[in-house]
DNA sequence: CGTTAATTTGAGACCATTCAATTTCGGTGG
DNA sequence: CCACCGAAATTGAATGGTCTCAAATTAACG
């Protein structure tokens, strides 16, 4: 794979935000990075880890997840091709969750001592990637909504509005019809429900014509309809900055 | 109030996790800022905003919310003096959530212009804040699995460990007993709860001789037995970078 | 000391969970 | 191309944690 398919994506979604000169580009091109692959479920991070590189995902999805001691599972964001799986991980010594593979990846790994320095050397990249850690934490919170205050039906709804909106702007799918790698458990872990509930949640929503699931093939029906069902306003995603 | 002191809970939070020159601070000083005064529940920022200036909290306790369309609140954080409110508005154009005051409160107002241009001069300071950042990220994630897989119990038991771990490591206090500005019903926003379960989950914790809480003061009675309960690993705090 | 906010209590209803079993799907080897 | 297998999805029924609604009590504050 050529350099420029490898950040393809990560530099047009960089590019609707702010402007990146063709030597930000080339300087970001020009880093230490190498192409790894993972398996699905493989796991990058793991919570207590303390990590020397940056992975950038490249093909693939991937999701961020925490354990409690019950042994439960929250799912706390999923990833798409062009987005940095571990910012935080550029600052902060030991990570505080896991990162997995929601199917086979190939991840661009950078040392993120090289990652800083460029950072430092390039305001546009260090913009980039501050405004990129912003908008992963507007999620987060966006999140805690979900799970906080939301019915099931709410919840996944608004969860598949989110995932389309945001793969919709990365220019990956027309986000009507796409490839959906995500089992009901894993809505159900991201949610905060139980698998059984989930699915009978999804029944709901495709008998309301709002969309239709399967085979791994999400189709929005209705997306007017299920961004009510929803209460989406993708303000948070801050598409337009 | 001095200088120094407006500042001094911010300077005290940063020199644990990084090395910030007297030049640094007194840049910082030097930042065209103002204090401003704000009564119980007065809004700083509202969703939608376009804010020209960035928040630090001098004197008393503040919270992040977001309404949902049924009308239900969520609380996504607490803050307490030194903390930067709106880290998110010096590069996202649109708040995409509201800050308010939960008791009256002092704000050092700084524009926004400014803080950014000091840190583009200061790698120090630009450091500290994109620290910063990271770290709110880390705690909304665990908010997300707060409300997202633990029950009632658990849930508060972690919310009271997470707000007596961050005053203990800020030094407003000495983490076993505490004024505890915050009702019932904010509780149950925070914990995605009702007022009415929230009241009977305390008591139960009351029974248990874990914590006392009463005219707005509380006393951890057993900080282990209470940090079990509420599965609370404080790691995700980055306390030590 | 009055007035409003905050906390507390009770009881019934419901949304979501739990547990267990069945069916369907996706991938693999014969 | 079909048989097989484990994973994923689906269904049923009973349980339960949390909510809802309403009222009473207590605390906060001017």
């Amino acid at each position: 794979m050529s350099d420029q398919l490898s950040f393809e994506a990560l530099f047009r979604r960089w590019s609707r935000k702010l402007t990146l000169s063709a030597e930000d580009r080339a300087a970001f091109v020009a880093l230490p990075w190498t192409l790894r692959s993972f398996p699905r479920d493989g796991y990058l991070i793991r919570e207590g880890d303390r990590p020397t590189v940056c992975n950038i995902l490249v093909q693939g999805f991937a999701f961020r997840q925490k354990l409690v001691t019950s042994g439960a599972r929250q799912i706390i964001s999923f990833h798409i091709p062009g987005e940095l799986l571990d910012l935080q991980n550029l600052f902060l010594e030991t990570a505080d969750h896991n990162v997995q593979c929601l199917t086979r990846c190939v991840m661009a790994v950078v040392p993120r001592r090289a990652l800083q320095e460029l950072m430092t050397e390039r305001p546009a990249i260090r913009r980039a990637i501050f405004l990129d850690s912003l908008i992963d934490a507007a999620v987060f919170r966006e999140w805690v909504v979900n799970v906080g205050r939301r019915n099931a039906r709410q919840r996944i709804a608004h969860l598949l509005c989110e995932l389309t909106a945001r793969l919709r702007a990365s220019g990956v799918s027309d986000g009507s019809v796409y490839d959906f790698p995500i089992t009901q458990e894993q809505i159900a872990d991201a949610t905060g429900m139980t698998p059984v509930h989930t699915n009978r949640t999804l029944q709901s929503l495709r008998r309301d014509g709002l969309i239709s699931l399967s085979s791994n093939l999400l189709r929005i029906l209705q997306w007017e309809g299920l961004s009510e069902v929803g209460d989406f306003n993708e303000r948070y995603l801050h598409h337009s900055v």
